[in-house]
RNA sequence: GCGUCGGUGGUAGAGUGGUCAAUUACAACAGACUGUAAAUCUGUCGCCUUAGGGCUACGAAGGUUCGAAUCCUUCCCGACGCA
């Protein structure tokens, strides 16, 4: 994997780049299109292609579930499993220690309001009898599948070598979501923990990067060793991999991991946590002023409009979300002026498409009064249709900052695109 | 004509003396969703309301009862059976 910035957005960390995969290039900034389970949900790999999507993100807790890392192995990688010929990322199960652990079952996830009591009162969350499906142990978090109930202990090491079998060109170390409406404590205990998995990560993945070679000593770290396990991202015979920064909503944690993880030989970094939207920025702004300019940064699971001008600003290269696809299969669909409830009674006799100067494929197709039909009768058609332009408009969204960029123009682009769409 | 069974809110369909403005499902309406436990979930769903309550309602009209969607009488309507 080689990275390589083109421009820079002046008196910002922002900056425009290209990432080249040994699936192909990656123009960056870029969304990255989320495919759990080794599909864009509702789509085929055409479809999201003509979306405009670069790269396709899996999980490696799901599809270690289902059908299990060694058949994708065996197909060839989820790239070929999947018929996706671009570039393909997978998540380390690092999400899933928080969404199925004190985010079970509990009205708290990726974005929390600042007015949430919760975090005021960081006491209620102690709460450690609540049922949930992981569980944080000594080396590694135990898993209770939500598909069979069966337990998997997953170590940073297991997650690595599952991503290695899922054999995407980026993976990601296995760390630890926290909620921001846990207590200072817990962030530091929490961080040491992802810190500590970091290293075993790292150092798991460059034990396989070098038991695909000849290279004998394979615990050993040499410069020998070290240069082969770059070539090897490079070529294609092993993944890249990407250290993630935690910290919560603390400066001073965000730094210390920022640090930590710059000083790890990772190939690029996430961003990673829980966030209140008011803490995003200043959170992103602090690691990224720390992190090596030279490697790409991926903001996890971040995807809003308004947040990627931000993330941008702000140094972030990649971005990776469900909502596109998750609000659109729930029928909320992306427009320059807001997010439309498509089901809405006022939109079954409008017959214009969702945006009439929009590009994609169910723009220039179907009009709104269909679409809301579709939704209305419960039809597959409307997920996929609605996917498809949610995608699109992301996805453009991310490549019209982008050039905003290389054409001087970016926050004469960015107001103006706000004032429109959030009213 | 006689007999039997039935008529409940937009629909289907529970309820068969008080806890019933009426279970439930669907439809309808509104909303939520940020490294996907998610083609999911939440709320509203007779009318009025100063949200305490008030009013009108289970085919229609009477009646029994402290009290009726629930029991009785007659009528109207539907299905089936016998003539």
């Amino acid at each position: 994997m080689i990275f390589k910035i083109e421009k820079k957005l002046e008196n910002s960390l922002g900056r425009v780049g290209v990432l080249e995969t040994p699936h192909g290039i990656i123009e960056t900034p870029a969304f990255v299109a989320v495919g759990t389970k080794a599909t864009v949900k509702s789509l085929n790999p055409e479809q999201v292609k003509d979306a405009g999507v670069q790269v396709v993100l899996g999980n490696t807790y799901h599809l270690y579930l289902q059908p299990g890392d060694e058949i994708v192995r065996d197909a060839g990688g989820i790239g070929k499993f999947m018929n996706w010929s671009g570039p393909t990322m997978t998540d380390s199960g690092g999400f899933q220690v928080f969404s199925l652990g004190v985010a079970y079952g509990k009205d708290i996830s990726k974005i929390t309001k600042i007015t949430d009591p919760s975090l005021l009162i960081p006491e209620r969350f102690d709460d450690s009898d609540a049922p949930r499906l992981a569980k944080i142990g000594q080396d590694g978090v135990s898993f209770k599948s939500h598909l069979d109930g069966s337990i998997h202990y997953i170590t940073p090491e297991k997650s690595i070598q599952i991503q290695h079998n899922l054999g995407a060109d980026i993976i990601f170390a296995f760390d630890e979501c926290t909620s921001p409406a846990e207590d200072l404590r817990y962030q530091e205990e929490a961080l040491e923990r992802t810190h500590r998995w970091a290293e075993r990560s790292l150092a798991e993945h460059r034990k396989l990067l070098l038991s695909h070679g000849s290279h004998t000593n394979l615990n050993v770290v040499n410069e020998s060793n070290i240069a082969y396990a770059e070539e090897s991202t490079i070529s294609g015979v092993g993944p890249a991999l990407f250290g993630i920064v935690q910290g919560g909503r603390e400066e001073s944690l965000r730094k210390k991991s920022a640090e930590f993880i710059k000083s790890l030989d990772f190939d690029g970094f996430g961003i990673g946590g829980s966030f209140a939207k008011e803490d995003m920025s200043t959170a992103v702004k602090w690691v990224n002023e720390i992190l090596p300019e030279e490697k790409p940064r991926h903001l996890l699971g971040i995807g809003e409009p308004e947040d990627l001008f931000m993330g941008i600003e702000n140094g972030v290269d990649l971005f990776d979300c469900v909502l596109p696809t998750r609000l659109g299969r729930n029928g909320t669909i992306y427009t320059k002026s807001g997010k439309i409830i498509i089901s809405n009674t006022k939109f079954r006799n409008d017959f214009m498409p969702i945006e009439k100067d929009c590009e994609c494929y169910t723009c220039k197709n179907y009009t709104k009064a269909y679409i809301a039909h579709l939704f209305h009768g419960k039809e597959m058609l409307a997920g996929t249709l609605a996917s498809i332009h949610n995608l699109y408009f992301i996805v453009n969204l991310v490549k019209k900052i982008r050039q905003s960029i290389l054409d001087d123009n970016f926050f004469e682009f960015k107001n103006e695109f706000l004032e429109t769409y959030l009213k």
